[in-house]
DNA sequence: CACTTGACCTGTCCGC
DNA sequence: TGCGGACAGGTCAAGT
């Protein structure tokens, strides 16, 4: 599930690879992930030059040379993956076999082609992700766009914005209140659990509970994980792909996420499953215990 | 009005 | 083996 490291990676990948290419062709396999009409994409697709790639939380940005953007959101199970002309070649290394060989594939929806023979391809299992074209100038007003937070690594989030919100959403859950794409942008399931185990906070604790110690040490540790994901190149957990189809290595060191029955690192205790705000949540209850009193 | 549930989807895993 | 059901989780819409 592509959040906002895994989303960065793919920013970072995409951005010198393929800004400056031009779109030859698009074609779209399932409607609902690209719905813009067929002329649509004729007129203000077709024929332009990728100009720069940016990120908002989790979407993927690419901006065209016609004043007009291409927006992704991968949702769940979405994936970008870069086919270059000479595929079996491309990075140097050895081909993955998601590199290229089986590319389009049962989970393929749109297909985009450039002027070189090179291809991009949007694949997205379960559907849910979605692609616009809209005008560069009307992205901060997508109403999608327009109710989100702060950057959680820019200088807009700081610790008073997120007691704000701890404030605001006294009766709700931490684990809820991070989660909220207009507290703080970019934050799903993966790096909530990290970064609540990162400052020893269990995800139950409801907002009036949160001491101010906590709040800062849960600012920090939300900066943190976020940064050495990106540093490792995102999480993989079976969809995750940068654009190489490469899978990132985070997982492997998270910290409690999908780590049901081993060691917590911190104490050796046992990392444990549990629900919170109806979202599948793990955690060390040695190390993150529910604190309800002020 | 705050909060919860359902919808969107498909693949995987579990129990019978 | 096969089948039904739960589960996975980002976001919006609908319901309580």
């Amino acid at each position: 599930m592509p959040e906002l490291p895994e989303v960065e990676t793919i920013k970072r990948g995409l951005e010198h690879l393929i800004v400056g290419k031009t779109i030859s062709n698009a074609k779209v396999l399932w409607v609902k992930t690209f719905s813009s009409s067929k002329n649509t994409i004729k007129q203000q697709l077709i024929g332009c030059r990728i100009q720069s790639i940016e990120r908002r939380a989790k979407l993927l940005l690419v901006n065209l040379d016609n004043q007009y953007t291409l927006m992704f959101h991968l949702k769940l199970t979405g994936q970008v993956i870069l086919v270059l002309k000479n595929q079996q070649r491309l990075g140097g290394g050895h081909p993955t076999k998601s590199m290229a060989a089986n590319l389009p594939d049962k989970s393929t929806r749109v297909i985009f082609n450039f002027s070189d023979g090179s291809k991009l391809y949007f694949n997205d299992q379960r559907k849910f992700g979605w692609i616009k074209l809209v005008k560069t100038s009307e992205v901060t007003n997508d109403p999608l766009v327009c109710r989100l937070g702060p950057e959680p690594l820019s200088k807009d989030f700081t610790i008073d914005r997120l007691q704000a919100a701890i404030k605001r959403h006294s009766k709700l859950a931490i684990k809820g209140i991070i989660l909220d794409q207009s507290t703080l942008s970019g934050i799903g399931n993966i790096y909530a659990d990290e970064s609540l185990h990162l400052a020893k906070i269990h995800p139950g604790t409801k907002g009036a509970a949160m001491k101010p110690g906590q709040v800062k040490a849960l600012y920090k540790a939300i900066r943190q994980i976020l940064q050495s994901s990106i540093k490792h190149g995102g999480t993989s957990i079976t969809h995750y792909v940068n654009v190489f189809g490469k899978k990132g290595d985070y997982l492997e060191r998270a910290r409690v996420f999908r780590q049901a029955g081993e060691s917590c690192r911190v104490c050796g205790g046992k990392i444990i499953k549990i629900r919170v705000v109806g979202r599948g949540t793990y955690i060390c209850p040695k190390c993150q215990k529910l604190s309800r009193n002020k």
